[in-house]
DNA sequence: GTTGCGGTTCAAGACCTCTTGAACTAGATA
DNA sequence: TATCTAGTTCAAGAGGTCTTGAACCGCAAC
């Protein structure tokens, strides 16, 4: 439960990096909520700067702004990547790497939830599925059983919920999972998509 | 990113703990779910022996169900009470505390949302406020300023979908959540509090 | 070839959180 | 009063995760 309320206004002090004051106060507040959602504070400090600065960043560029190591910034990255989160562009004239921002929310959350979430509910299911076969041949308590049965029915419930989530909310009302993009480049063809 | 996953079918072997091999199986289960969540995993698996077992244990019973300190337990029940996640009972004529796990899930979520949730996006409105104002003043780029307000207004819609959330659940379709609570304890009035 | 640069990998260590266990309080018993 | 048990607190240590920095690779320029 680290940091999700860190001491105030305090951490914008300092900073080994080179943004802005009011940079860092962006990029850290995204780090927190990044944090408290169990990815990395860095991997959502590293998207913000990304984001807030619009425009494809390369390696030693983030590791400047952010105060990171090279190796640090190397590993931050791709785990962005692969979270599809943060794309990795290579202009034709140019000859470094560089990572510009994903803007479509439900691009980036429903993939965590599919791949992690949704993961942990399956699991959570097999155990309790296991558990509730155990339990009977040893025999247990019927009111014991009948609990078993609910966590199982609230883990289902949990399970759909989630899925229909990701499903539906690709299609949703209103644009809501398109705030953070810019306005004149939201490609609306593209949602009818898959 | 610990334990959403653990290697799977492992942790069920030896564990200090005087629990059935299916308990455990369920509390850790729970554990994972509740660690995952930014809580204890311990938290986790106290309230899970607690629903599991279905009635009020003493600290000594829940410190050798689980295989924990004294000291341990008595921090960790204390954690859940403040949650509202467990309530500490003392009979008339019982010289212990005990304590029993608390069913009604938005109860529980609910007390979360508001307490943690809402704390976290709160601040970030505020950091996001206070850089917004900071960036207008050092003359930053338009379209930054734009990609700022556009982070705000979805900081906005989710503080709202919280709040949405928790007040509205409570009347909500259906009785999914009290899937947990015993069947004949529910009780149906006290929905309508508040 | 060799020098320089972008990029990756990974062992070592920094950093943090959680748990333990001993010391302590309070109340009950004798 | 002395002694026992339930319960709390907290410093020290265990156990994790995250970051660093050095070694390394590949490629291009010289």
């Amino acid at each position: 439960m680290k940091g999700y309320q860190r001491e105030a206004r305090d951490d914008d002090d300092a900073g080994p990096g080179t943004l802005q004051p009011w940079e860092a106060l962006v990029v850290d507040a995204v780090g927190n909520v990044i944090d408290f959602w169990k990815f990395k504070r860095n991997q959502g400090r590293v998207w913000a700067v990304l984001y807030l600065r619009g425009k494809a960043m390369s390696a030693t560029e983030i590791q400047e702004a952010l105060g990171l190591s090279k190796g640090g910034v190397s590993m931050l990255v791709r785990e962005l990547e692969q979270w599809n989160v943060v794309v990795r562009v290579r202009a034709p004239r140019d000859d470094v790497w560089r990572y510009a921002a994903e803007t479509d929310l439900m691009k980036m959350v429903g993939h965590v939830i599919t791949e992690r979430e949704h993961q942990l509910v399956k699991s959570v299911l097999e155990d309790l599925e296991g558990a509730l076969d155990d339990a009977k041949e040893a025999g247990a308590d019927a009111a014991v059983i009948a609990r078993l049965r609910r966590m199982k029915t609230l883990a289902d419930l949990v399970d759909r919920a989630l899925r229909a989530f990701v499903q539906t909310a690709r299609f949703d009302v209103g644009n809501a999972f398109e705030v953070l993009a810019d306005p004149d480049k939201v490609e609306r063809p593209e949602r009818r998509r898959r």
